[in-house]
RNA sequence: GGCGGCGUAGCUCAGCCGGUAAGAGCGCUCGACUCAUAAUCGAGAGGUCGGCAGUUCAAGUCUGCCCGCCGCUACCA
């Protein structure tokens, strides 16, 4: 299934938000899937570019901040590095993992701003907020609270009531106070720039409809927005802490709306990748070649934003390319439970990482990736995947397997007999599972896509329990060391397989057996393990999980 | 309130445009094996596919209603 032509892939994942730490349901929602996509689509031969970054600006960031008296930078270089730790632990391979905080993210957001403008999809208008004097900040709808004018619940917030449930405007809010200073808010004018989004109904109804193969969730909620009709969107606030404005039609104290501008940290994480190589034109093959590809991995609580208003402002734009995918995920979820750091739902990421391996926690998440629906995980089906799944079956395979050629051929691939129907099946069921698992990596399918190269795995273990190497043994030798000849093939076979999931101990297995050296990622296909190549010592490749220690 | 989704074996879940006698993994029972991290292989038990009604020659698979659960609700991120 491999290209006949490498294709350029921009493998682009959900920027997380710099100010507070991630979860399991993160790193199963976008962050691993995005890597092990990635990982598969070099090993095929493509050009991937993997790009993502911190986003830290908004009012929600110089909120946090001002709750602990810190700039937010100081909040960001708190953050980010722990970022940086979770990838390093979890073995994901970014090209490139920036922040929003560059100069040249800086650059390409005051750029876009201006294309859009020339193309006439920006215009100027005023309308009243509400202004904290005390904060001497304009507020956004969440920070202003106040008693329901429904039910009379006396802390609803702006945008929302907790307690009825209803979408309020903070001006329907009775006794409205800041939740900066507490502080009444007073309305005051305020100038922004607009996107007219609305104008963008038909084209994005007709980009949707075209869409083949995407996830139903994420076209369906996208195809709802666009039929209940796109609103103007403000494009500008009333904020310092962001990218200004590159006019300064509006004053001082205008940012552009963090959302808008984090997505276009797409464009400017390529570009800096680029110039990072030295090449500060490369960038153009991701996204202004049309047959590149581009995947966005993200949660299903950012389809509006993926789905809708990038592809809108892609279209704004002009001459970039759209979303060949947006395969969002839904969600993990605790014990029924959503993944919550303020409801204390979940455990934090680092308590999974001090316990488990790498790729034993990458297995265990990616047989549960909420593809299509919520998934539920508890620490008990984390240890039982690792333990009943991983190492019952792909672990003790290969280390069943090596421990015979240790015994029997003193650790040296043996030199194979005459193979026979049952080794020859065998031996060509290597290509149909890296085909199958092949074709559900390309349709980003990636739960299906471990479960099928585990079925390797227990293919090998019925030929091996069919052929009984430890019987033959006793009698046959020539027949043993064919059986293990072939079992090894199997093995570096199936390590390929789930190289993109589990990179770390594939790339022990295969060096270990000898295959071929590879620099970033192995190339898919079945590789040949030479007779009388001196095995590697290859400890247990996982250990299990005491379940007593989880509590 | 609006929108979207879910409810299939004890558990976690597959089942695209309706059509061979309802699936997988784990758990459980029985058997085989003993090379291997008591790991493997095989066989089996186990489900009125949330409920009611309807469309159809035929419905987990479409329609309506009901019950239960969840998510989103965009000038918050």
């Amino acid at each position: 299934m491999n290209h006949a032509q490498p294709k350029k892939v921009l493998v682009a994942v959900a920027w997380p938000y710099a100010q507070g730490s991630l979860h399991l349901g993160h790193m199963a929602g976008a962050y691993l899937p995005s890597d092990i996509f990635a990982r598969f689509r070099r090993s095929v031969g493509d050009d991937v570019l993997m790009v993502s970054g911190s986003d830290i600006h908004g009012t929600p960031i110089t909120v946090k901040a001002d709750d602990l008296g810190w700039t937010p930078q100081e909040l960001v270089d708190k953050y980010h590095p722990e970022f940086l730790t979770y990838w390093k632990d979890l073995d994901i391979d970014w090209d490139l993992f920036t922040s929003t905080g560059t100069d040249t993210h800086k650059a390409v957001v005051q750029d876009f701003f201006l294309t859009l403008l020339e193309n006439g999809h920006l215009y100027r208008d005023t309308s009243e907020q509400y202004f904290d004097e005390t904060a001497e900040r304009f507020l956004p709808d969440r920070y202003v609270e106040g008693t329901c004018p429904h039910c009379g619940y006396v802390d609803a917030r702006g945008d929302q009531c907790d307690n009825c449930g209803r979408t309020l405007d903070p001006v329907d809010l009775i006794n409205p106070r800041s939740k900066l200073s507490g502080a009444t808010p007073v309305m005051r004018e305020t100038e922004h720039f607009y996107w007219k989004l609305s104008a963008f109904n038909e084209p994005m109804a007709e980009w949707l409809s075209s869409l083949k193969g995407w996830r139903r969730h994420v076209v369906n909620f996208a195809v709802g927005m666009v039929d209940d009709g796109l609103h103007d969107r403000a494009f500008t606030r009333d904020l310092t802490w962001g990218v200004p404005l590159p006019v300064d039609d509006l004053g001082d104290g205008k940012s552009i709306y963090v959302w808008w501008e984090a997505l276009m940290g797409y464009v400017s994480a390529a570009q800096e990748w680029s110039q990072i190589q030295g090449r500060p034109d490369a960038w153009k093959q991701w996204w202004h070649d049309p047959d590149a590809e581009t995947y966005y991995f993200i949660g299903k609580d950012n389809i509006p934003f993926h789905a809708v208003y990038w592809p809108a402002l892609i279209m704004g734009h002009g001459g970039l390319n759209l979303p060949t995918d947006v395969p969002a995920n839904q969600y993990v979820t605790f014990g029924g439970q959503k993944a919550s750091k303020s409801r204390g739902v979940g455990r934090p990421l680092g308590w999974y990482l001090d316990r488990f391996e790498s790729d034993a926690l990458r297995y265990a998440l990616a047989r549960s990736f909420p593809e299509s629906n919520d998934t539920d995980l508890t620490d008990v089906e984390i240890a039982r995947r690792i333990n009943e799944e991983l190492v019952a079956t792909w672990g003790n395979l290969v280390n069943r397997v090596v421990s015979m050629t240790n015994r029997y051929f003193d650790g040296v691939v043996p030199e194979p007999g005459p193979l026979t129907d049952a080794d020859q099946v065998i031996l060509a069921g290597r290509g149909e599972t890296l085909n199958d698992v092949s074709d559900l990596i390309y349709s980003v399918k990636l739960r299906s896509g471990i479960a099928r190269a585990m079925e390797g795995a227990s293919e090998a273990n019925a030929y091996l329990s069919d052929m009984v190497p430890w019987s033959t043994a006793k009698t046959d030798m020539e027949r043993t060391g064919t059986t293990l000849w072939v079992a090894l093939q199997l093995i570096a076979s199936n390590a390929i397989a789930l190289w993109p999931y589990l990179p770390d101990t594939s790339s022990r297995v295969l060096s270990a057996l000898g295959a071929p050296e590879f620099d970033r990622a192995p190339e898919w296909e079945s590789p040949d393990v030479i007779s009388g190549t001196k095995l590697a010592d290859l400890g247990p490749l996982f250990a299990k999980v005491d379940l007593d220690t989880l509590t």
